[in-house]
DNA sequence: GTCGAAACTTGACACCGTCAAGTTAAAAAT
DNA sequence: ATTTTTAACTTGACGGTGTCAAGTTTCGAC
């Protein structure tokens, strides 16, 4: 027998973490609505207000969930230290970053879109895990500089900006659906590498 | 003695589009109701509907006018066609595209934004004036490849579609208020520019 | 065993986009 | 000039949204 929906769900907090990653990858935030949520989980409409404060505490949550992943699969790149030269691993992160934005594009949506950082505001906890997944890529553009892989007329930072703009730009073209067609990303990927990799690393 | 509300409103559709404008130029796409919007007008709640076959319609309309400022204000740009080096043509149009986000952002949004281009879907017209302006990136990229400002690695097409990701992103970062301070904001234009522009032609 | 706090529910409010049916005015046809 | 058609506009309604307030149930600590 499996319990009858006891009054108290007990684990709901995760389950509506759960199943609100799970709308939002296939449907996208605007997709997502707390009551078809509650609906779902098995509790009434404002039942998950007893474990986030309001709709964006919930869509940070899941964000934040989100960066973690990313993060994730960035230092299993990192990780593997092979005999790999600077520019072949610049190439893979990209690559990687591009693959998470495309495999995960309603996630990624949701943790570097407007839902969250204009229209509503990041929770204190995401700021801080979103400032240090950039930080990362801040020291990886750092170390391509000292390589000569990236250009170091500007400093680290500004070159990380500008860098990153570029790849996130792409994610969004992709994502959004805009002058970039799905099967060209990889070409387009490399093109950008090499647009902003030093020539004569190349 | 003004006109005291006729049933007939007889320029509806400019009024409507005037208004939508100025709520979004001030309050983005969010803050914009069909409901608000015709109130404020001074129309009931379904009356934009015999104009536009719905919301979606009423924003197409509106970033195609955003799309006409943006082409008109990039050929002032290039119809200078003074003295300037192809280096310095295509900085200024980098500034003056970053200027445009800037200035606008709720209207940028709106014009590349998923908002119509992912969740809504694009009006014919509009596809065609958004892949005109689009086309017009394309052809200052070739020129800049000739003139080897750019590099000629790759077709003009992939290089246009990389290095557009480049200005698009960075112009989403500062919309969105991602990793991008404002007042940084030339500093970083210039590190793109210095990014994906050949070196040796710096 | 009692009590307080936490988890959860129902009801309500003010919004939203838009469809259907009705009303009014202007334009076209006779 | 009168009728008819058509377009512009209105009111009413439906189903959806986020979330607040007040009430109910259950659990944990004393």
């Amino acid at each position: 027998m499996t319990d009858t929906k006891p009054y108290h769900h007990g684990e709901l907090r995760p389950a509506l973490i759960d199943a609100a990653n799970a709308i939002i990858r296939d449907g996208g935030i605007e997709g997502l609505s707390m009551r078809r949520l509650a609906d779902q989980v098995g509790v009434s409409r404002t039942a998950p207000y007893h474990h986030f404060k309001d709709k964006n505490a919930l869509l940070c949550a899941i964000a934040e969930i989100g960066f973690e992943a990313q993060d994730r699969m960035i230092r299993e790149i990192l990780d593997v230290e092979d005999d790999a030269s600077s520019q072949a691993l610049f190439t893979r992160w990209v690559r990687a970053y591009i693959r998470f934005a495309n495999d995960n594009p309603q996630t990624y949506d949701l943790m570097y879109g407007k839902e969250i950082w204009k229209r509503g505001s990041p929770t204190p906890s995401l700021q801080q895990i979103s400032k240090a997944s950039f930080r990362l890529w801040v020291d990886l553009v750092e170390r391509m500089q000292r390589q000569r892989v990236l250009p170091a007329d500007h400093c680290a930072l500004r070159t990380a900006q500008a860098s990153w703009a570029a790849l996130h730009g792409l994610a969004r073209l992709l994502i959004d659906g805009i002058y970039v067609e799905r099967q060209d990303l990889e070409e387009i990927a490399d093109t950008v590498v090499a647009l902003i990799t030093r020539s004569d690393a190349n």
